[in-house]
RNA sequence: GCCGAUGUAGCUCAGCUGGUAGAGCAGCUGAUUCGUAAUCAGCAGGUCAGCGGUUCAAAUCCGCUCAUCGGCUCCA
């Protein structure tokens, strides 16, 4: 038998009759690694550790700590469910069971519903499937075959899969773990025994290739780790995040509520969230009149007409809310852009007046499907820190790189990272071609010029134009999309906008559409959820409380607030005739960063021993001392 | 909008197979005057989401509506 090479990541070789399996080859090239090898790549491309190799290659054990890996884990943990609800749920047809990234989902057509109930039940034969040290083994079939074999099975999803192929594939494969078929590209696990860690999360409906006009089928998820410590720290993050939500903490703090009685997605901010709210919104005024933007203000209802010359009425109709007055229709606004036209629009333009920075802290109303509604990051009213820059197409490039300069630097204030995604032109969309790929080159090119690190989302711009999406990061790593940027040819072209040129013609304007923050609301809720409601000092919507021991020092008290109050500190008295440790329990579960106890001896020395809500005491300091530390934080942002 | 679950006091939750509602915290009143995460006692608080039906009797069973939650789709 002919011999054959193989070249290991560390560029070490060895040489193995023709026809060893991977797992052999690695067994013997490192026995140790093979424990934690899920699959290997060979000559780049990811095949199960059974495959035997047949000529000279390079072979890269992939790990199941890896995300590659942990994906393979997971996809061979989905086909374990889908045989666990087979055997529990015999008239359940299944559909297709991704790897994800946080675990895997299966989606299956099943008569009955799934309870939590099914769900241990199924758990519980995925723990006997597991135990049993099945291997999964993988066999290529024609397509004809693969075809007659799932309708057999009455498997109408896996046949309708497979004939939507596409035409050149003649071959397809299938995987068998425990006398359990299914169609997969793989690669899988060499065993199920190495299924250790896993769990099932919910049942949630799906529609069948995510198409609301097709049926809706039953998705379970669930996950699944290298390690059951792994999976420990997966849950407890999630009881985390339950404890970090904004709905729960914008009760618990007294930020705002979301009344029935007012109706569904719509915010009430109370005096701390809108105090909250205040100081984002004050920033925003400030960073944007120091890059040159002008503020502005249009009204909240526009005329039909506006909105049907504009192509909102034929694009965005279903999302809008309309009323009429005298008899007039108008359009409640769902966007800030008309009025920034009509600025423009009200005299002639020269080139010298360009770029043109129109901003607003513009609040509009959204017609949202009553099921996407979700606390402050979704509501039907929310205020975007918007503005529109109007500019030459030369000046196209500087302007999209300050924009996204300015979305690193409120990213580095606020303390998110984030990422970047160009999105192309959707289906639903309006303008010429030319203008599109002028568009979306000018929106690349500036991120190229910015260095900046970005993905392609194809086909998600908005109806007029291509977009920069960023998506900031959070405390427990979950993206949350705020700024974006959209280059739009079509207004300007709609509303006939104009400069005249150094030569003395008319030309026509581009026009950028870009957010920083986001939504106000939005923004908070992830700021809320960033900081699991213990905001830094200089956001903090009470910065201070002052707790007296005993009644005989509310007088020194009001003193101290008085100082404090005058000194712009957001400061709250804590009087109440209550113990001390009562008191600072009450201010530690508000999350006030400091607390200031006053007592006799601070009486004595007319001075504050600021605790910090970490437990720390700062020790004595004079009340103006500690407005100096205030105003310094406040200052720096921290 | 679609699939599923849920809806009891301000909050968190009990309330068995139908017999007419209960606790803790919060609130109020009083006592206590207290030094770094909960002082004690008393009081008050609910058309059991809403509407309709079954029944001698409904928080409980059925239907519809509304809202919320988890997803899908959509999005700042």
């Amino acid at each position: 038998m002919s011999e054959i090479n193989i070249t290991w990541p560390d560029n070490s070789r060895g040489t193995f009759p023709g026809g060893t399996t991977i797992k052999d080859a690695i067994g013997s090239w490192k026995p140790d690694v093979l424990s934690s090898t899920v699959a290997a790549k060979v000559d780049g491309s990811p095949v199960d550790l059974g495959v035997r190799l047949e000529k000279d290659a390079v072979v890269e054990p992939i790990d199941v700590a890896t995300k590659e890996g942990l994906g393979i884990l997971r996809h061979s943990t989905s086909h374990v469910m889908a045989q666990a609800v087979q055997d529990t749920f015999p008239g359940a047809k299944v559909t297709i069971g991704p790897s994800i990234e946080e675990g895997f989902y299966y989606d299956f057509e099943c008569e009955t519903n799934f309870t939590p109930e099914d769900l241990q039940k199924i758990e519980k034969r995925m723990q006997q499937i597991t135990a049993t040290d099945s291997t999964f083994s993988r066999r290529e079939i024609s397509r004809t075959e693969a075809v007659a074999l799932f309708k057999e099975k009455g498997e109408s999803y896996k046949v309708e899969l497979i004939n939507d192929l596409p035409p050149d594939v003649e071959i397809v494969s299938l995987y068998t773990q425990g006398g359990y078929v299914d169609l997969c590209r793989g690669p899988h696990l060499p065993s199920t025994q190495m299924i250790k860690a896993f769990t099932l999360l919910k049942v949630a409906g799906a529609y069948w290739r995510g198409d609301e006009h097709n049926k809706m089928l039953q998705r379970i998820y669930g996950t699944c780790f290298a390690t059951q410590e792994a999976l420990d720290d997966y849950l407890r993050m999630i009881e985390e995040a339950k404890k970090r939500d904004h709905r729960r903490l914008g009760r618990e703090l007294d930020l705002f509520q979301l009344n029935d009685e007012a109706g569904p997605g719509l915010i009430i901010f109370h005096p701390k969230g809108m105090m909250l709210r205040y100081i984002i919104e004050e920033w925003e005024r400030k960073e944007h009149l120091k890059r040159g933007y002008d503020m502005v203000m249009g009204p909240q209802i526009l005329k039909d007409d506006l909105w049907k010359r504009s192509g909102h009425f034929d694009h965005y109709r279903e999302n809008m809310y309309f009323t009429e007055v005298d008899g007039q229709g108008y359009g409640i606004k769902p966007m800030n852009c008309l009025s920034h036209m009509l600025i423009y629009k009200s005299k002639i333009r020269s080139y010298r007046d360009l770029p043109l920075r129109y901003f607003e802290l513009g609040t509009v109303h959204r017609h949202e499907k009553t099921g996407v509604l979700h606390g402050l990051l979704r509501a039907r009213q929310f205020t975007q820190d918007d503005a529109h820059i109007l500019c030459t197409p030369d000046q196209l490039n500087s302007e999209i790189r300050a924009i996204a300069d300015f979305v690193a630097y409120a990213m580095k204030i606020f303390g998110f990272e984030y990422e970047v995604e160009l999105s192309t032109r959707p289906g639903n969309s309006i303008g010429s071609d030319a203008d599109w790929d002028l568009a979306t080159s000018a929106l690349e090119g500036a991120l190229k010029d910015s260095r900046m690190v970005y993905e392609i989302n194809e086909g998600d711009g908005a109806f007029y134009g291509p977009k920069i999406d960023f998506k900031l990061k959070d405390a427990l790593k979950r993206k949350w999309q705020c700024a974006t940027i959209q280059c739009d040819f079509t207004l300007p072209e709609r509303f006939d906008l104009s400069y005249i040129g150094s030569d003395g013609e008319k030309h026509r304007p581009v026009m950028l559409h870009r957010v920083i923050l986001g939504a106000i609301e939005r923004f908070m809720g992830v700021l809320i959820e960033h900081h699991a409601g213990a905001f830094p000092v200089w956001l903090s919507p009470v910065q201070a409380s002052i707790l007296t021991v005993t009644e005989k020092h509310i007088p020194h008290g009001e003193k101290v607030y008085k100082q404090l109050l005058d000194a712009g500190v957001r400061v709250e008295k804590s009087f109440s005739n209550e113990k001390l440790g009562y008191k600072i329990r009450e201010a530690q579960m508000q999350k006030v960063p400091y607390m200031l106890v006053i007592g006799d001896r601070e009486m004595a020395e007319d001075a504050v021993s600021p605790r910090q809500r970490d437990g720390n005491n700062l020790g004595s300091m004079s009340v103006p001392d500690f407005i100096d530390l205030v105003q310094e934080r406040n200052r720096n942002y921290q």
